[in-house]
DNA sequence: AAATACAGCAACCGCAATCGA
DNA sequence: GTCGATTGCGGTTGCTGTATT
């Protein structure tokens, strides 16, 4: 049994393509247009599944393609993104006109994920890489911060079908994936989809994220004032709200902070990693780790 | 010069989301 | 509301070119 593969496999050519495929796959979607992935390939001439196609006019063939390699300000972006988003590459891509998931995706595991590494290890080099939590050193910075009214940026992801972090049973959220990279098929959540399986588990009351641009303003204990721009994503689930932003806007420091936002004021404990989540019903708030206080 | 190791990247695979009858 | 078909996404594989021994 099993399932009903993507596309007969017998007579199809895998493997590269060849400059002639390419000639014709561009200019049938030329001439007819993107999609109807499945017939394109027999009405095209090619010998080909429906999915090889698409994956090479997204990848290769677009004429909108930035090709080349990716720039300091692009390497930077990512960088920036991927804090905050993890390995949302299709996201992380529509920030970077005419530059690919796949070729993000590659460009992290080959060039950033190893910058990184060797980052952390040179900053704590008798340390685990995998950030520690805990709570704040003597090293902690104390600041009042007051984050200013938000702007949403429209962002096609909130259109499109990304995953946000699941939810347990009492409705709290699992720790964000710590680096994103594994998933594990031998350990299956029950398939989603689930008019195989009841589609949508509606004790979730997940909606999709916001990325959001937020101006904040701080005030350091030694009285300096701090302007800063930061990209964070919020991803409300039932009663808990999850932020996270860009460890490098605060110069990777354990920080506290009163904040006001809307006439609401609330105090908050924020570890380097940057990002929590929050309950908005709950006086006691914790993060992930229970690390977390706010009001 | 040959063998081996490594890095980069194109392509594949399976799952989940979405569409539409 | 249900369910099969289609599309999109992200993880992984494996090929190819280059560096090292």
């Amino acid at each position: 049994m099993g399932r009903t593969p993507c596309c007969e496999k017998e007579g199809l050519r895998r493997g590269r393509w060849t400059a002639e495929e390419d000639d014709k796959l561009k200019k049938y979607i030329e001439a007819n247009g993107e999609g109807s992935w499945r017939s394109l390939p027999k009405n095209a001439g090619l010998l080909r599944c429906g999915k090889s196609c698409r994956l090479r006019w997204i990848n290769y063939l677009r004429t909108d393609l930035k090709r080349g390699n990716i720039t300091p300000q692009e390497d930077e972006t990512i960088l920036k993104l991927h804090t905050t988003l993890g390995n949302r590459w299709s996201i992380i891509a529509g920030h970077l006109p005419g530059r690919t998931d796949n070729e993000i995706k590659n460009y992290w595991n080959s060039h950033l994920s190893k910058k990184i590494y060797s980052d952390t290890k040179k900053d704590s080099p008798q340390e685990s890489t995998i950030p520690k939590r805990g709570r704040p050193n003597n090293k902690q910075q104390t600041i009042i911060a007051k984050k200013n009214k938000k702007k949403t940026i429209p962002n096609e992801e909130s259109c499109q079908s990304n995953s946000i972090p699941e939810t347990t049973t009492n409705n709290k959220p699992k720790e964000q994936e710590e680096h994103a990279t594994t998933s594990s098929s031998s350990e299956k959540e029950p398939n989603r989809n689930d008019h195989n399986n009841k589609k949508n588990n509606n004790n979730s009351t997940t909606k999709d994220p916001k990325i959001e641009e937020e101006h904040w303003e701080f005030t350091t204990d030694d009285g300096e004032k701090v302007e800063n721009e930061v990209i964070s994503t919020i991803i409300e689930s039932g009663e808990w709200f999850y932020s996270s932003w860009p460890s490098s806007n605060f110069n990777n420091e354990w920080m506290n902070w009163d904040w006001e936002s809307d006439g609401v004021l609330g105090q908050n404990v924020q570890e380097p990693s940057s990002w929590f989540w929050a309950n908005n019903n709950d006086d006691n708030n914790t993060n992930g780790e229970g690390e977390e206080e706010c009001r």
